[in-house]
DNA sequence: CGCAGAATTGATACATCTCAAGCTGGGTGG
DNA sequence: CCACCCAGCTTGAGATGTATCAATTCTGCG
């Protein structure tokens, strides 16, 4: 179990405020989500929930990174969904978990009781409206990666996943398009392998690969240093516009 | 250009009322949305939207199927959503189309002025409940389809599909699970591949392999006969608990 | 220091793609 | 009315990208 350094008690006071399905409360609703909010810490590796299980609740993730995966019987693999500050699990008018929620690194989590979570989103109109938001743009992002699934080669996969998790990471940070950045993969090979549709062999021969033709330099195994984001982008077959950002 | 048969004008009449954005609307939320909508028509093959459109609706499709793609610089090209009537098209809040929207059939639907629309999800409920709704069941869809393009192979891709489209159009037909039952593919080989991240030779070829197999029969090139459901289903490499439908 | 999990690298197998050649069936115009 | 035409489909042969199986090599940590 972490621990938080943060004082979770006060809404006010949330690192994810503003972008977490409440971020369109007024203080009021504000007040009623608070009453229905408690925490849970996971630590890195563990499986939050399995799909099967009855949920209760739904949840915000406040702190660390999660995934959202779907496992067939022969133990093959598919990653769905990848979880991280803000963003929401659980879905309102459903009880059983449709997938594994595992937790990457160390993760703390806001958790709504789900009846009083239902009501509120018929009785206010903030909490859902942001809901729908966020839901939308989920959808969006599985459909870019659907076209990634379906459609582009091992290593256009490897680029676009460094080009993605690259944005996200610098997205508040107002990056400079085409300077050098670095990221911190939150994830292992094999956790890459199942976001991809590869397996972890290929995902490390296509790493060292961008990384033999300097197109990224490795800080240990975690740690990726782009030094031109643009040269990235080439490899990840998107259209070169629509802008590098957002 | 495709003519209607059913009278359009009344919402009361319309084939979709229970089940498309509208389904959960009050009489005076209805009339509302009746002053904003109107028809449009689209033929078989026809692009009905351009990924980059200005969109200044959004819609309901009410007859026919269409599609929703993404295309790659040099013409791969994925589907990324299948829109069968009361299945809803464009996002409030947004007014460039990121996909391509063809029509597969004849197709006929239902706008809405975008503008009233969103204000109508501000001011009153329904309609944004209904459509969250639907966003979380296309969410739901969408995850099962990366399972599909990340970790199926070609033959559990195609058994996959036909059990998808099967449940789908036997859905309100309350069929008998272990029965026999047949189905229109609405879509041509090339179709079915952007669909499920395959070339039209291989789909070719795994129908081929399972009609050979006497797990499927074809009458012409696009109606199914699936002598046992279950056996399809074996097929698809998904567990075999869970129902067999819904 | 040495272990265990994670990652890399190599050799080979195989599923799917690619390129190419026919087939089929429904519509059309002579 | 029939031959032709053409989009859609099937089938074949060979190429290729990724998976699989199998050693090593890292790397962080107790």
């Amino acid at each position: 179990m972490n621990k938080s350094v943060i004082d979770l008690n006060e809404c006010t006071n949330c690192p994810i405020r503003h972008r977490a399905v409440c971020a369109r409360c007024e203080t009021d609703e504000l007040e009623q989500l608070e009453s229905m909010k408690y925490y849970r810490n996971y630590s890195a590796g563990q499986t939050m929930i399995w799909a099967g299980d009855k949920m209760d609740f739904v949840a915000s993730v406040v702190v660390g990174v999660a995934t959202l995966s779907q496992t067939m019987e022969d133990g093959r693999t598919q990653m769905v969904g990848l979880l991280l500050p803000s963003d929401f699990i659980g879905r309102p008018g459903r009880d059983i978990a449709p997938y594994n929620v595992t937790a990457v690194s160390d993760v703390t989590v806001c958790c709504f009781r789900k009846k009083p979570f239902e009501n509120m989103l018929v009785t206010t109109p903030h909490v859902g409206q942001r809901l729908l938001e966020m839901a939308l743009d989920e959808l969006d992002a599985a459909r870019e990666w659907m076209l990634l699934l379906g459609r582009k080669t091992a290593r256009e996969k490897i680029a676009s996943l460094i080009a993605i998790i690259a944005r996200r990471d610098n997205e508040a940070k107002s990056a400079i398009p085409g300077g050098q950045m670095s990221v911190d993969l939150p994830l292992t090979r094999e956790a890459m392998a199942d976001y991809l549709g590869l397996t972890l062999e290929t995902v490390s021969r296509q790493v060292s690969a961008l990384k033999r033709e300097g197109i990224i330099e490795l800080e240990g195994k975690r740690r990726v240093i782009i030094p031109d984001i643009d040269v990235l982008m080439d490899e990840t077959g998107d259209d070169s516009d629509g802008g590098p950002l957002i």
